[in-house]
DNA sequence: AGCCAATGTGATAACGTTCTCATAGTGTTG
DNA sequence: CAACACTATGAGAACGTTATCACATTGGCT
């Protein structure tokens, strides 16, 4: 017990055959006699031989690896990302080194410079800050990377974005065809790509209404946005509805209405950005502008594979763009009645 | 562009020095003159130069990696599971190579040796068949494994659960408290581990009570469990309270009470075994058997650590088992009043 | 018989590191 | 001033694979 393991050397000794044969037998080129086959595959067995993908890579063999960084995996929204795409990288027969940003820029920098000692073949990324992008310029050019969620600014990047400002947009409409006109929007970190592009579809519809848009303000903890809703219901004129710029600001609003005893839609009707398990099951459901967050993901990691299979020198010089649609699921906290049962997040 | 990766000899000649010297300065080994170390650096600089951590390994310098291999990624229970343990590999310089099993036995396995040729130091594994240790008996006796949520059948495996039993004695106790007399275990596949032993705290409280335990029947889908719901709320003597197994049956028996029309706790008491996100937001806020995940996850990971830290010959011959403590958190689904905004998931 | 293709096998040299050993200069100490 | 530790460096082998080449041995076809 306890021993090293075998190496192929030793497979070769046992079956009586040089190493280039037990190498042959393994990965099925070249010929092997079916007698010698026999032996070898009982040389292996016997000593419990596991090939050392480590020699294999640094052969030149491609590492069958590939990165993935995500700000966190303790938000649902980014576990499904990795769900899918760690399901792709399955049937590909590749494995998936998965760290966590923490929204840290230098964290995401050093993760993803270690990922690359460590070979990955590609990455896939949400990118928290424009540092990575540095790295892109002298490294990405022989290591393909692909984001997702949010853009990456360079050249050779793919990426697959969901319609962040059509989806806010259409939801503020939808608020603004129950009446509402003092509509707020309430959005995390207001420089985060996806807040930017929401905000900016809310503002786009509150001004084809001849609508007032109100500001996008820094709200990233519970606290904040209970100190916010707690002052602009006790203004003059209070926001009649809100929009939620992603899933935790809906579920942090949703506990400062119910704290503070506001009814949703009665008092302030809202919509969320970002569907989430069991929004159909609160008090009102909420309406939600859905993303496809699966194919979200499977989509990013298609792309890496479909530039892993090309060769390196012809693989294309600017990335592709791939823009996901969203969905308005009505249920009924923006004031429509809504389907009582509709289920969040089904396929 | 596109070039070739630099290598340690090319920054060698560059700087006009030996590669030892190089390496001696990379990994602050022996003496390097300051002088000459300016020189390295420069030259490091210059070509972009990365250690090749394959190559590193391959001279039996440790991988630095560690595998985790969960059921499911897309199970908030799992990904907040991978999040804790990710965070303290990156804490020790670990990447984590995280793969899904998706509840397949023959997925676990192969995986599980993918990983093994990847050279992973260490594994981390919420295991879904005994499958898993057969590779075990060969291979864990070189590889550090610790398994989570669910024990591992082998005498070098270590373990940490939470106390599923207990929990749901306790769980059935507070029913029981309430003045129900016939309760219902509802519990996803009877034959996971802590489902089974949930089921044997539910039975155990019911026979001290001397009341009836019913079946632990298999119900993992939604559908099956809205089909439970349906006929035995239809019988002469429905239940008047349920323990949900897990998370995902809780969600399953709101929608199924919801659909029905049945109130809780009105018609029926719910009480579930893992808390969730917005488990304290639904109509009424879930009572539930708190498991600690995150701690869950990080003991396991530095249970890990610990025996990487120590030479492979010195690792104890039998692992170790850690229990931890689980905590009812009342709500009002039960029949108690509850406070009303207590925070799920908090830390 | 003579030749060529197909089959089957192994020696050797990489891949990019680090380890061991050898070498040499420079102080320090008795 | 010898002996010795400390500083500083490089040559060469080794880690476990695979690619390349070289060499047999067949068998079928002119």
């Amino acid at each position: 017990m306890l021993m090293k393991r075998a190496t192929m050397a030793e497979v070769a000794r046992l079956a009586d055959v040089g190493t280039m044969t037990v190498s042959r037998f393994l990965n099925g080129s070249g010929y092997v006699n079916p007698k010698t086959a026999t032996r070898v595959q009982a040389a292996i067995d016997r000593l419990g031989y596991r090939p050392n993908q480590m020699a294999r890579a640094l052969r030149g063999v491609k590492s069958r690896s590939i990165g993935l960084i995500v700000p966190s995996l303790a938000d649902p929204f980014f576990a499904i990302c990795a769900h899918s795409v760690n399901a792709i990288a399955q049937l590909h027969g590749y494995s998936m080194i998965l760290t966590a940003s923490n929204g840290d820029a230098n964290t995401e920098y050093s993760e993803a410079e270690w990922m690359l000692e460590k070979h990955v073949e590609g990455f896939i990324i949400c990118p928290t800050s424009a540092k990575i992008s540095k790295l892109a310029s002298a490294e990405f050019q022989r290591t393909p990377i692909v984001s997702f969620d949010r853009p990456l600014e360079v050249p050779r990047a793919s990426s697959v974005v969901v319609e962040n400002s059509g989806g806010a947009k259409r939801a503020t409409e939808h608020l603004i065809g129950h009446g509402h006109k003092r509509i707020h929007f309430l959005g995390d970190s207001p420089d985060l790509f996806t807040i930017k592009a929401r905000f900016d579809g809310y503002r786009r519809a509150l001004q084809s209404a001849g609508l007032a848009a109100y500001k996008n303000l820094e709200t990233d903890t519970e606290a904040m946005v209970l100190d916010y809703v707690k002052k602009v219901m006790s203004e003059r004129k209070p926001p009649t509805a809100f929009l939620a710029g992603n899933n935790r600001i809906s579920r942090y609003l949703y506990r400062a209405m119910f704290q503070l005893g506001y009814d949703i839609p009665k008092d302030v009707a809202i919509v969320g950005f970002d569907d989430f398990d069991m929004a159909d099951m609160l008090h009102p459901p909420l309406t939600v502008v859905r993303q496809p967050i699966e194919l979200m993901g499977t989509t990013a990691a298609e792309v890496l594979f479909d530039q892993l299979k090309m060769k390196a020198d012809s693989r294309p010089e600017v990335g592709s763009k791939t823009t996901l649609k969203v969905e308005l699921i009505l249920r009924s906290s923006c004031g429509c009645s809504g389907k009582p049962h509709e289920r969040a997040n089904s396929k």
